[in-house]
DNA sequence: ATTTTGCTTGACAACGCTGTCATTAAGCAG
DNA sequence: CTGCTTAATGACAGCGTTGTCAAGCAAAAT
């Protein structure tokens, strides 16, 4: 079946109502040097007319590039990362007429090199942006080096020099996080960390510890907790702190789905929020806000990391130097009723 | 910049180890018949051995295809729906080697009829799926209709006959909710209606009166408040219901979203939920089972549909007679703890 | 044995654009 | 003006496929 009728119109057809050779018309098209105004003004006229819209596939073919980058991610059973980043990310896209496509991974993923090398094969895929955690996986990272293909990382853990990636500041906002609760008087702070493989999971994690120290609290490794980003391993952690004999005051889970899951084992053990117990999260997920109580939680503006990603990597793509160095994207505590 | 090292042998290399034509070669990967046994295999030995992979460029520049489907949806605060459908739909597209480029929209878009001209005519998609509400829009039916691009809809709202259309059975759903409080001896059931442009608005209105009917209740317009999808919306209408003389002991949101609104006014007043109000909603979404009280619900397949929705778009567009009509989609009713 | 038919295969021209390089027009110093 | 440099333009060859059509060839029919 035919694409629709839409845009008939060639570069041939452009150039013999202008008046101009092909290849003008492609000057004009895409922005080059070297033309007259009078001759641009006339080119672009005749493309208003005619409605032309180049062709994607014989531009790609003929300049070797297909103007498209990946976007590949684990699939997450809480999307609401991942609409942010793709928010983000498609506005940039939109921005600078590439298309996105999408590869969604699931972690551990045995097969995600020949996975990967596919998608970058098939697609002509010009560069790569990881979201957290893709990043973190330093097999993904050889393989992309090996393929030579861009790419531009979303982590809080920093990359090789010259990398496009871009930074959070989990380590401090966890600090803050911590400071705040400690601040009001909480002194036996549980942690419920994240997935080992995710680097913001050590980031949070150091932040906790550092806030601490500098308030001359004693590290407890009973206090912490591993969790795996999950609603269910939040609810199971709080439980194993809650059994502690010296139980904590206040929960700092390392994601919102965690600390909703905190709440729920707390409150089937009859304790009130934040009466009882403080519970804080990570991320400001639409859970966070809609759950009772509203947890305080941190912001991260992820969707401005992502169109930032993915602007820098196609500026790069393009051979525009990169501006690259910015300084890390600042969190923001919300503070909410889940907190005394 | 150019693409990574991948893949730089061409259909003329394959033709040369393969010592054949250059077409022997096309027909064999595209699965063209007409080819012997014994060439095919010895064709399809050369592309292994070169790792050759067809450029899509050339590819849809000579066959005038693209290889592309669009999914063009409204970009909602809560993705949980759409992050089904895009699951569904990439998988779709995997399985046959498309690719799916994404336009989200905010609704009401009054340059929509640019955006989406531009979207098909740029990228040159083959093919739309509209998840709902897309599908509810008669003005974008109608553009699609007249840029002659084939689309699947995902709506309640049936489409004109030989429409690619994913129908899900909400207003039996809204039907079975609404007994199942009948049957809980619930008599006054408040309703909170989701936007007035979804079609899935309309449907799960119609299920709930005709429960009523059935079972012998009244229906009082002061009982059925308008809300639009969201938290806030939901919380609202909530407050007017709870605010009628005569106030309901169960509330039916039309959607998880509005029903965690319903719950958070309801416990502001000091009702404890499911001993003095029920509330359900509609989706499954992951709110709904990590909320307090846990959500009573509909889930409806929203994953399956959007993939037989893609899946049938692209047979369609490859020529395949599609076994079009299948029946509707069922829903399923999730009893947790927000109904007594 | 000869013709017909249908399956295999190949030659070659598109497809619509960009890259390269040659050519022309314009600007400018001498 | 003239010659020299540079900006503006054009001619044309790819880019890697698929579509079309013709040719080859073996099996079936006469």
């Amino acid at each position: 079946m035919r694409q629709g009728k839409a845009s008939k119109a060639t570069i041939f057809d452009v150039a013999e109502l202008a008046g101009v050779s092909i290849k003008t018309v492609s000057r004009v098209v895409n922005n080059e040097p070297n033309v007259r105004q009078r001759t641009r003004d006339r080119v672009l006229a005749a493309v208003g007319r005619l409605q032309y819209k180049p062709n994607a596939a014989a531009r790609s073919l003929s300049g070797r590039r297909s103007w498209i980058i990946g976007l590949v991610y684990e699939n997450p059973h809480e999307f609401s990362y991942m609409k942010d980043v793709l928010d983000g990310a498609l506005s940039a896209c939109e921005e600078r007429e590439y298309s996105l496509l999408l590869r969604p991974l699931s972690l551990p993923a045995p097969e995600i090199a020949g996975r990967i090398e596919r998608f970058v094969t098939q697609a002509r895929v010009e560069g790569i942006i990881l979201p957290a955690p893709m990043g973190d996986l330093p097999e993904l990272l050889r393989l992309l080096r090996k393929l030579e293909i861009p790419f531009a990382s979303i982590t809080p853990k920093a990359l090789a020099a010259g990398q496009i990636n871009i930074l959070c500041e989990d380590e401090q906002a966890s600090f803050s996080l911590t400071e705040f609760l400690i601040e009001r008087r909480h002194r036996a702070i549980g942690f419920i960390k994240g997935s080992p493989g995710h680097g913001a999971s050590g980031k949070r994690l150091a932040g906790y510890r550092r806030a601490l120290k500098k308030h001359g609290i004693g590290y407890q490794a009973p206090l912490v907790r591993q969790g795996d980003f999950d609603f269910d391993s939040g609810k199971r952690a709080a439980g194993e702190l809650l059994d502690l004999p010296q139980a904590p005051t206040a929960i700092i889970a390392s994601n919102d789905d965690m600390a909703a899951g905190a709440l729920l084992e707390a409150r089937q053990r009859g304790l009130s929020i934040p009466e009882n117990l403080s519970v804080v999260g990570f991320d400001d997920t639409p859970l966070a806000s809609r759950m009772w109580p509203p947890l305080t939680t941190v912001r991260q503006p992820i969707r401005e990391m992502a169109e930032t990603a993915a602007g820098l990597l196609m500026d790069r793509l393009n051979g525009k130097a990169p501006p690259l160095p910015e300084q890390p994207f600042a969190c923001e505590i919300v503070i909410r009723e889940s907190t005394t």
